[in-house]
DNA sequence: CTGTTAGCGCATTCAA
DNA sequence: TTGAATGCGCTAACAG
């Protein structure tokens, strides 16, 4: 019996027997509700510390119905591409929920399907990553529980994105302060909301500083793997050849760099590049490649913390948070002495 | 009142109600459990699937004991470098993890604290991703779940890895197929076990090829940011200079084919590169780096095959999964006419 | 084959 | 200030 007991999961009725009070007092002692005399408060919380007493989740979800909890998901469609760029967001944001009592449960999201974490009471909000999922699924998810878009938006729903345009715009303009005039504009596909808002900065960009705009200088690939390759072929068949690309993230620059070399072609020298993101590969290429910061660790901070004001506080109107990126200058665009 | 209950989620109540039968039966029907007559069991689907009924998962884990969810840890020191690694292993587990009806919790380890996922009991198991973590820790939590290790491994614990020293024996024993003789061990810190198997490998494909180990080429880098331009330096004072060198991770490899280019030195001509990961700057470095893939999809998905078996099946002798790697040959070795 | 009963561990009324 | 009673939604003995 003795056995039993030290093998069992310390519960606030063990405390009680312990302290010599009953369960309920246990429990108001341990969330500090109610007024209570101070020293069978401490009595209590002693033993509930050389207990190493921790709650159990469920058995308090059942009764307050808050599990604490919250989902993050990421479209299955995302994971290839975007891998790395959100695994800084999912591990900031794991670190500011936990610093909140918070856990986080990790889900790939399928097309229209509710995720199971939320169908099945797990988690009090949820956060979605990216911009690949179907607004009617946002939608239908508002109605359940608190929702937060990431790196992306959707009127009336909370969110926290970047500043796609002028990001864009700081890039291509940076590019036009080293002379160019012909500069493409390189994207796997316009599909992608974030992209559209890059193209954006980018035309914007051209016009301020007197550049027509060339449709002829816009290159896509295409929805699937080799779509660079693709794109590239695009724009080496452009007369004259554009002498400069923005590319509407690091993946596209990356593999732009990669393939003009093949082809003989010197970067920057011949064709300068600027890509979006700031990735892990940004760094790692040669030359390094000048691109636009996102602050991934800020957006993850900063989604944590508002996602548990939804949860916890008063302020529950939806609120757009938009962040500043920042251009990271390197040497794929033609500028020296730099990292 | 009809709207009240048109607002609360649906429990078994309910649909013991419009079934006409007890909370119970509907329990039993839902779980499949006991013998019942079919049309009972049928009537009571039917209603479940109208109301859309969820089942509540705190409810059932107070009842059963069991949550259905499953606990991923990473170091937070290997955060900044193995970020891309460990998150196409993430995302395969909670795939797999997902289709056995388990919800992934995704934490990050600090130093010796247990994970309050597995103290607050919200987890039935425990995935623990890469080497940093404190063997002290993993034999404490053992103790509380069935503990999995991936990308690691300690005795008497279950573990899915790679075969480090196979892979990097390969690796070497390529570069010796080009002709390279002298050729340097390249790595961050011989702290991480993984790196440790890796440079077994090295000297045993030297050992196997008739060359003798030369301490002075191996170059340790330091553990902080910069360590690959240390590493890099010491390199390029070894006298006279080796001709290729194989790096213990790709984040290596790569920073030291930008340094080295930087150098005036021509990859692969001058030195040659081999890493080991195939992560995803590995394709889009340039020259392409040949280096040892790492099944990480195939990790994820064993790892998450195993936690359930761990805690569904009957096989629970500790076991240890050794996944083999694979050379994946680019340009960076010397060879030609490969992507 | 099915209903009744009794918890799971905790929070929260309501009394005392 | 504290205790007893109740219920959260579900499962599992035990009866019937």
């Amino acid at each position: 019996m003795g056995r039993i007991i030290a093998v069992m999961r310390v519960t606030i009725h063990e405390i009680a027997r312990r302290a010599g009070v009953s369960p309920s007092t246990v429990s108001r002692a341990l969330n500090g509700k109610g007024r209570m005399r101070p020293e069978t408060r401490e009595r209590i919380l002693r033993i509930a510390r050389e207990l190493n007493y921790r709650p159990n989740a469920h058995a308090r979800g059942l009764a307050t119905k808050k599990t604490h909890c919250v989902g993050v998901g990421i479209s299955e469609r995302h994971m290839p591409v975007k891998r790395s760029f959100y695994n800084v967001i999912l591990s900031s944001l794991e670190s500011t929920l936990a610093s909140y009592g918070y856990h986080l449960v990790f889900s790939v999201l399928h097309n229209e399907e509710i995720p199971r974490c939320i169908s099945e009471g797990r988690v009090d909000g949820f956060i979605i990553l990216g911009t690949d999922v179907q607004r009617s699924l946002v939608r239908t998810l508002v109605k359940r529980v608190p929702i937060l878009l990431v790196d992306n938006h959707l009127p009336g729903v909370d969110a926290i994105a970047v500043d796609n345009t002028g990001g864009a715009y700081f890039a291509v303009e940076h590019l036009i302060s080293h002379g160019h005039r012909r500069i493409a504009f390189m994207v796997e596909t316009m599909g992608d909301p974030n992209f559209e808002e890059r193209f954006l900065g980018y035309r914007k960009a051209l016009e301020d500083h007197g550049i027509s705009f060339d449709e002829r200088l816009v290159v896509e690939g295409r929805r699937e793997r080799g779509f660079v390759r693709i794109a590239v072929r695009k724009f080496l068949e452009i007369k004259p050849l554009p002498t400069a690309i923005f590319a509407a993230n690091d993946y596209t620059a990356a593999g732009a760099i990669s393939l003009l070399r093949e082809e003989g072609l010197r970067v920057p020298e011949d064709v300068a590049v600027v890509g979006f993101d700031d990735g892990e590969v940004a760094a790692y290429i040669s030359p390094p490649l000048t691109t636009v910061f996102v602050p991934r660790g800020d957006m993850g901070r900063l989604a944590a913390l508002r996602m548990v004001e939804l949860l916890e506080g008063k302020e529950k109107r939806p609120r757009s948070i938009v962040l500043a990126p920042e251009l990271v200058r390197r040497r794929s665009c033609g500028c020296r002495y730099v990292t």
